[in-house]
This record gives structure tokens, C-alpha cells and sequence, in this order.
DNA sequence: AGCACGCCGACT
DNA sequence: GTCGGCGTGCTC
């Protein structure tokens, strides 16, 4: 007879199976001798660690031989177990994208949970009992919302059960409104529905927040994203984890929080790259999210200018409702003028073509701000030596040092190697080395020599590094301390800067040829977005003008850039992504090699696509990445397609075991529904 | 992934 | 004679 107990759980580690503990209350404290329940987290010894497993099943006997069985080391009583619903969505999300269910599960919970010391998750908890049961919250006064807005919010509120709406508007129509009346009733028809909101980036996107904060005094409202401390991570993962906190804002990894009384999630600018985690287990936020409405029954609603194609083909095929909001809901507020700027005829000097100066020039003279869009920081992209055709090698990948004047350095983008800038040609001794093309140091240099007078800023990834800095940057330019703003794509994101009335995108061409075939759709929703800054305000200013300098006038997507047309836009890049066999039409998945030799890496793949086939699935050759050596490592990748998601899933369950199998020194990889190819 | 164990080259 | 290179194997 054998009346002993074992637990089931998952760990967060690469190996694709669940492990068993014996549980024995005779080695635990106390308090911590009741049985767990699956979703609850207990630590457990790991070869020679000691790691934080999550509860899946309580079993009464298990296949592992006794000799091999440990004893859970601790249990967390104090901490309730995270329901059936939430192990369900982290159980979907690690088949979808064919990682284990311990890697998705334990790295969505705060740190402080899972430590060996639960003095931090305690005093949380006592921080947390001390907060009111009941807190009062009410609606400050809110904006009257067109019929637009009006039918949305009816038709998010009074939905029944699954819906996903696709919000569709530009920049000003009042997408926020929608959001905002849409929680408030939501939160007062029903006392303890939660909700959840995800942004991209919110420590650039800080105005939803005061936005929440502004309209619901009192509402208990909990944040979740990578810059909050420990400390506060924790407490407003319990929050919405216990129930408290009736909306959660956050950034991708928020779409894994606790949330039992979920009962509507909005996704702002829900074409964003951001919300695809990029490392790691690579999920798509926006899928997850609107996978767990489904699980849930309740609404999701996407918010953009420029939707994803993915989902603007699931609205055209009726799968998401398109919402459409026609009409800048701010009162003067109008569409910026679009105009091209051909700069075979209009001859830039230092990247500036005479009517961008001009259009500068004049926002001075009207004490207004003028945004230079560059998306490429550094001073130039490249060092080159004119004798003999050197131009700064990356020595650890196959990319060019960008020249970083200031800091007197060059640097690698991509893995970040630093150099001390040559004095001669390392190939030939010649002296006269030249930076060659612009990055935004380089244009914040122009224009001081020639606007000696006005304020230039820069705003990118290089001048806001410190913590806080950035928030401190976009703080100057709001109050009007700032002229010319230069940026980077960071600028295009969320700030209405009140006096700004002119917007030049410099160089936007390259996106236009990118092997990338998503670079224009990156494209067309960067340059609307940015184009978006412009002229928000309305009121006693210059009307607002954005100018694009191409050397391709006649690109069909500045055309429908000009009109304002992403229907247009869309209809076309569809037409080519069916016609090219691209997504939405096909279903992805991306087999990633890396080694020191490329021969290695191609070899591998070889081998594994020749391992399994499919009659519904595609696998072609491998082939070398675009960036094919980085940090010392050749990188080969080999891409699966069906034009069935099912097939393709089948597919990858049967061969990723099979890979594992291959003993190769090569490092792989897997991911599912790709966006960089 | 960590972290062992394990067998071959350059140092005190 | 040891320190340490990373190949191979295991983690309930």
C-alpha cells in the first residue's frame, strides 16, 4: 500500500515534459501543510536548484520510478491558485507556439512569488488587505460622443458573449472616447467586471493612463509593464490577479495577467509591431487576446488608424465587426495636407530639400514646432574611405558600424560592439575618411547651422537611454521649449504636441524596396501615424502640413498616403499578398539555425526539412537570413506554409520531437507566425 | 537552459 | 603534476 501524494507541475525550462514531486506535509511548516490545488505554485528542488513550479494535477501515483521522486520543498497557501481559465489560456499559448507550458506559465508571474523568501509577496498581500473592499469610484465629466462613437459603445456593451470589433479611425476621431465610455459603462453596469487595456509602449504612450485617471477619480486601476519595480509589479499583479483592480493597463506581457472577472479587452493601436514579443516565447499579444475573449465570451476591441492586414482581412471576411469612425471627432481639428516632395526636382542639400526649409522657416517665424522624421539614429550610417572603398565592417556581423560622432565611437546596431573611430583607412592609410548618409545627429547638426536661432532637439533611442529621460524630453517639447524636433519612430507614437503644424518624413524610401514585403505596411502606418502629430489641436495656427521626400512621387502608397486611404492602401497590398501567396492567405511558421558556420547551419536544415512531410504543408529551402551573421554567428532559416493554420499545427507537433531527436550542434529555433522574414 | 561529469592541451 | 577547454547527459 501507497498512500502517498504527488503533484503534477510545470517548470519553467526548455524540457517539453511535466515533472512529478512527492508532496509530504511531514518535512512542511505548519501552515504550509494543506495540499495544493492546481494553479497554485509550490518550490521544488531542480537538480541541485531550487525553482518555483506551478500545480497542474494532483495525482495519487505516478510512472516515475521512486528513486527519481523529491519531496516539494515549500507550498504558497497564502497565495489563491490562479483559475482553470488562466491555465487554460498559458496551456493554448504554449501549444500554439510549441514551447513548454512551464515557459509561458512561470515567467507571467511576478518574481516575488515565485522566491524562496515570501517576506516580499507577504507584506504585499498585507498592503493589499489594507486597501477598502469597496473603493468608490465615480465618471467625471465626459466629451458627448458622435452617433459614430455611439453606435461602437452600444455595440461593445450590449454585445452578447464573443465579439471582436475593429475600431477603424484616424488620428483625433476619437478612439480614446470609444475606449473610455466603453469601460465606464461596462464598470458601472456590472460591480466587479474587470477590464483590460493593452498599449504598446506606455512609457511613451503615458497619456491613456492620465486619460483613466482623469475620468475614473477613485477607480482602482493597475499597471503591468516592464519598467515598474519588483515591489509595484507585484502589488498590481495581485490586484487584478484577487479581483481588485477594475481595469489593468499594460503592454504585451499584461495579456498573461490574472484577471478572473475579465469582461472586456481593448487593444489601442492594435497594428503595432510591439505587441509581437520578439524573444523568447515569441506570441502575438493581440491573438492571445483575443483567443482569451473567445475562451471568455466577452468583446474585444481593436483600436487603429492603419489596422494590421491580418485584421482588416478578418473584418472584410465578417470575422471581425469593422467599426469606422469617419469624422476628426476634435472640434477644428482637420486632416493634416499630405504632400510629396520629388526630390529629383527639388535638389536636397543635406537632406533638406528647399521647400522643407521653407515650411521650417515659416513655423519659426509663427513661434510654431516642425517634427523631421528620420528613422535612423547615430550621426551616419556608415564611415567609408573614399580611396579604396572601405566602409566600416561590423568585424562580428555582416553589417556596417554606424558612425556615432558625438561619443566619438562606432557602433554596431545589431550587437552592439563599440569602436573607437580610425583615424586612417585600416585598409589603404588614407586620412580622408567620410561619414556617408545621415542619421539623426547628423541632421540635428544641420539644422543648427542653419537655423542658428531656433531651438533643435533630438529625440531617439541614443538621447533618451537614461531611465526617465524620455518622459523628460517629450515634458520639453510640450512646453514649448523645443522648435525643430528630430526623432525617430519613437516620436510617432501617442504625444499630441499641441503646437506642432509641419511634419517632413526625410528619407522614407528604403521601406518601399525592403526584401521585408511587411515593410510597407510598417511603412504606410508609420508615416500616417507620424503624420498624425501634426495639426491635432486645431485653433489659431498655421494649418498643418506634412511633406514626404521621395525620389518615388509616383509610389502608389504615398498616393494613398496623400488621400488619407487606408481602405485604398489595403486593397492593394491584399491584392499582392494573394496574388504572391503571402498572410493573411497562408499560415507560417519559421525554423531559425545558428552556428559558427554557415554550412552548418544550412546543413542542419537540410536534414530537418527532409524529416516530414505533409500533404497540406510547404517546406522550402533554407536559406541564409538577411542579417546573416550576427555576433560571431551564421544564421540560416527554413520556412513551413499551409494554407491551413490545422495542417500547419499538426505539422509542427509532429516535427519539432522529431528535430529534437537530430543531435546537431546547431542552436534552433521555432516560431510561429513570423513577422520579420 | 543550467550544471554536472569527463577526458585532452599549456602552465607553476 | 594541476587549471580549464567545451562535448555529452541529466534534471521528477
Amino acid at each position: 500500500m501507497n498512500s502517498a501524494i504527488y503533484l503534477r507541475v510545470a517548470l519553467d525550462t526548455p524540457l517539453a515534459s511535466l515533472f512529478d514531486y512527492r508532496f509530504d506535509p511531514g518535512v512542511l511548516p505548519p501552515e504550509q501543510q494543506v495540499l495544493p490545488q492546481p494553479g497554485q505554485l509550490v518550490l521544488v528542488p531542480f537538480g541541485r536548484q531550487q525553482v518555483a513550479a506551478m500545480v497542474l494535477e494532483v495525482l495519487q501515483e505516478t510512472d516515475v520510478p521512486p528513486e527519481k521522486i523529491r519531496d516539494v520543498l515549500a507550498t504558497r497557501p497564502q497565495l489563491p491558485a490562479l483559475n482553470p481559465e488562466w491555465l487554460a489560456l498559458a496551456g493554448f499559448a504554449a501549444a500554439y507556439y510549441h514551447r513548454p507550458a512551464g515557459e509561458v506559465m512561470l515567467p507571467a508571474l511576478p518574481k516575488n512569488l515565485k522566491a524562496l523568501k515570501t517576506v516580499a509577496l507577504d507584506k504585499a498581500l498585507k498592503k493589499i488587505s489594507k486597501q477598502p473592499a469597496q473603493p468608490v469610484w465615480q465618471v467625471s465629466s465626459a466629451p458627448v460622443l458622435n452617433e459614430e462613437q455611439t453606435a461602437v459603445v452600444d455595440a461593445v456593451c450590449q454585445g452578447n458573449g464573443f465579439a471582436t470589433h475593429l475600431l477603424f479611425g484616424v488620428t483625433g476621431s476619437g478612439k480614446t472616447e470609444v475606449y473610455l465610455q466603453s469601460a465606464a459603462r461596462l464598470l458601472a453596469q456590472e460591480p466587479d467586471a474587470q477590464i483590460l487595456i493593452l498599449v504598446p509602449e506606455i512609457n511613451l504612450t503615458p497619456q491613456l493612463e492620465n486619460h483613466l485617471r482623469a475620468r475614473f477619480p477613485g477607480m482602482p486601476v493597475a499597471t503591468l509593464h516592464s519598467g515598474l519595480s519588483e515591489g509595484e509589479r507585484t502589488l498590481h499583479w495581485l490586484n487584478a490577479h484577487l479581483g481588485h483592480a477594475r481595469i489593468l493597463l499594460g503592454t504585451r506581457l499584461a495579456v498573461l495577467a490574472s484577471l478572473p472577472k475579465l469582461r472586456l479587452i481593448i487593444i489601442d493601436e492594435e497594428h503595432d509591431v510591439s505587441y509581437k514579443q520578439q524573444e523568447g516565447l515569441r506570441y502575438s499579444a493581440r491573438d492571445l487576446a483575443i483567443w482569451r475573449a473567445r475562451q471568455r465570451a466577452i468583446p474585444v476591441l481593436l483600436g487603429s488608424a492603419t489596422p494590421s492586414l491580418e485584421s482588416w482581412y478578418a473584418a472584410q471576411q465578417g470575422r471581425y465587426q469593422l467599426r469606422t469612425l469617419t469624422k476628426r471627432a476634435v472640434e477644428d481639428a482637420t486632416l493634416p495636407l499630405i504632400r510629396i516632395v520629388n526630390l529629383e526636382r527639388e535638389r536636397p542639400s543635406d537632406g533638406l530639400s528647399p521647400r522643407v526649409i521653407a515650411a521650417i522657416t515659416k513655423r519659426l517665424e509663427a513661434g510654431e514646432q516642425s517634427l523631421l522624421f528620420l528613422n535612423r539614429r547615430g550621426y551616419a550610417p556608415v564611415l567609408s574611405c573614399e580611396a579604396c572603398g572601405w566602409v566600416s565592417p561590423c568585424p562580428r556581423c555582416s553589417a556596417n558600424l554606424v558612425l556615432h560622432k558625438r561619443d566619438h565611437r562606432l557602433r554596431c546596431h545589431h550587437c552592439g560592439l563599440e569602436q573607437r573611430i580610425p583615424h586612417t583607412c585600416p585598409d589603404c592609410g588614407n586620412i580622408d575618411l567620410q561619414p556617408l548618409g545621415r542619421g539623426t545627429q547628423r541632421l540635428e547638426e544641420v539644422l543648427a547651422t542653419l537655423f542658428p536661432d531656433a531651438r533643435v532637439f533630438r529625440i531617439d533611442a541614443d538621447s533618451t537611454r537614461l531611465k526617465g529621460s524620455a518622459e523628460a524630453a517629450f515634458d520639453k517639447v510640450h512646453d514649448g521649449e523645443v522648435d525643430i524636433l528630430v526623432g525617430t519612430q519613437m516620436v510617432a507614437k501617442g504625444h499630441d504636441f499641441k503646437r506642432l503644424t509641419m511634419v517632413t518624413a526625410l528619407n522614407p524610401d528604403a521601406a518601399l524596396f525592403s526584401q521585408d514585403y511587411r515593410a510597407s505596411e510598417r511603412l504606410f502606418a508609420q508615416l500616417m501615424q507620424v503624420a498624425g502629430r501634426a495639426g491635432r489641436a486645431g485653433g489659431n495656427l498655421t494649418p498643418a502640413e506634412v511633406l514626404v521626400q521621395t525620389r518615388y512621387p509616383d509610389h502608389p502608397l504615398y498616393h494613398a498616403l496623400m488621400r488619407h486611404d487606408y481602405p485604398g492602401f489595403a486593397r492593394d497590398i491584399l491584392l499582392e499578398r494573394q496574388q504572391a501567396g503571402f498572410p493573411p492567405y497562408v499560415y507560417q511558421a519559421l525554423l531559425r539555425a545558428e552556428a559558427a558556420e554557415l554550412a552548418q547551419a544550412v546543413a542542419f536544415l537540410k536534414e530537418a526539412s527532409e524529416l516530414l512531410s505533409h500533404p497540406q504543408v510547404i517546406v522550402h529551402d533554407p536559406v541564409p537570413m538577411t542579417l546573416t551573421r550576427l555576433a560571431n554567428r551564421e544564421r540560416a532559416q527554413l520556412l513551413i506554409e499551409s494554407a491551413a493554420r490545422p495542417a500547419l499545427q499538426a505539422f509542427l507537433r509532429e516535427w519539432l520531437p522529431a528535430l529534437r531527436t537530430l543531435r546537431s550542434r546547431v542552436k534552433w529555433s521555432v516560431e510561429v507566425d513570423p513577422v520579420d522574414i
